[in-house]
DNA sequence: CTCGACTCCTGTTAGC
DNA sequence: TGCTAACAGGAGTCGA
């Protein structure tokens, strides 16, 4: 369930490395590293280097080295980063509220002693050296109303499916665009470009406040739909008994009577 | 290019 | 009690 905005709080987490040497890497898990990255690469391109800064674009966040080189960080639906033993979330939702150290996928040893791992239950996660930034769409915590309109609002496909889409904006996960469309009153399964501009506007300005909401409250689980996004879970606003479908490929839940 | 369907990972939980 | 099957969702691949 880490979506942008726990994303955001691990980025932040991650500048606790700012400024530290990195004295060796584990990336013994094959599985984790992606796109070609290895242990070997990983060892070439970072041990010796000092972190000098972080970004995030949307689910991905970046590591910035010294000499350039830049390390993609990804985590899935259950992986949570740890600096120096500590992270800036206790547990996620729908994942394990146990804490082994045999799921840590993949560490950065600093020289002081410190480290930064990700700890992930079920490796959904990955590691990137150099990773492609150009696939993801404008971070949603800052994409202006007019592209918002213009890669979102269009086609055939659900706007929940659009949402979703980190090519189109990057950053919502399956959390976020259930809030966001519940508070916007919109059915997810409107097709995108049948939405008229004023819905636009609503679901750009519901999407800026949740991500806002979830940030200042603790994370995608804090919505005001989620105790209720269960089998029988009635609507926050009107009392009716929520809708549970698939859209976009992801348990969706809607309130029939509301969003329309 | 677009988009739905399928697949991957594994801990938790519902149900028999 | 012990087992199995369903479920969770981010993201990549594949084929129409």
């Amino acid at each position: 369930m880490p979506e942008g905005v726990e994303i955001e709080y691990y980025r932040r987490a991650a500048d606790r490395a700012i400024g530290r040497e990195i004295a060796s890497i584990d990336a013994s898990d094959t599985w984790f590293t992606k796109e070609g990255t290895t242990q070997e690469s990983l060892d070439d391109a970072l041990v010796g280097e000092i972190v000098i800064g972080t970004r995030r674009i949307g689910k991905l966040l970046i590591l910035e080295l010294g000499n350039g080189a830049r390390l993609g960080l990804r985590f899935g639906m259950t992986g949570r980063i740890l600096v120096d033993g500590k992270g800036p979330i206790e547990y996620l939702e729908y994942s394990s509220k146990r804490n082994e150290t045999a799921w840590d996928r993949f560490t950065m040893f600093f020289a002081d002693g410190g480290d930064l791992r990700i700890r992930d239950p079920r490796r959904l996660g990955g590691v990137i050296l150099e990773p492609d930034e150009g696939a993801l769409g404008p971070d949603a915590f800052t994409v202006a109303p007019k592209h918002f309109r213009t890669r979102v609002a269009v086609g055939p496909v659900a706007i929940k499916a659009r949402l979703l889409d980190q090519s189109r904006v990057a950053g919502i996960g399956n959390l976020i665009a259930d809030e966001t469309l519940w508070r916007s009153g919109i059915d997810p399964a409107r097709q995108a470009g049948d939405l008229s501009d004023n819905e636009v506007k609503k679901l750009h300005r519901h999407l800026k406040r949740v991500l806002a909401d979830f940030v200042r409250d603790g994370g995608s689980h804090s919505g005001k739909l989620q105790a209720s996004r269960v089998r029988g879970g009635c609507c926050p606003r009107c009392g009716q008994v929520l809708d549970r479908r698939e859209v976009g490929g992801r348990t969706t839940f809607s309130c029939p009577h509301h969003q329309a």
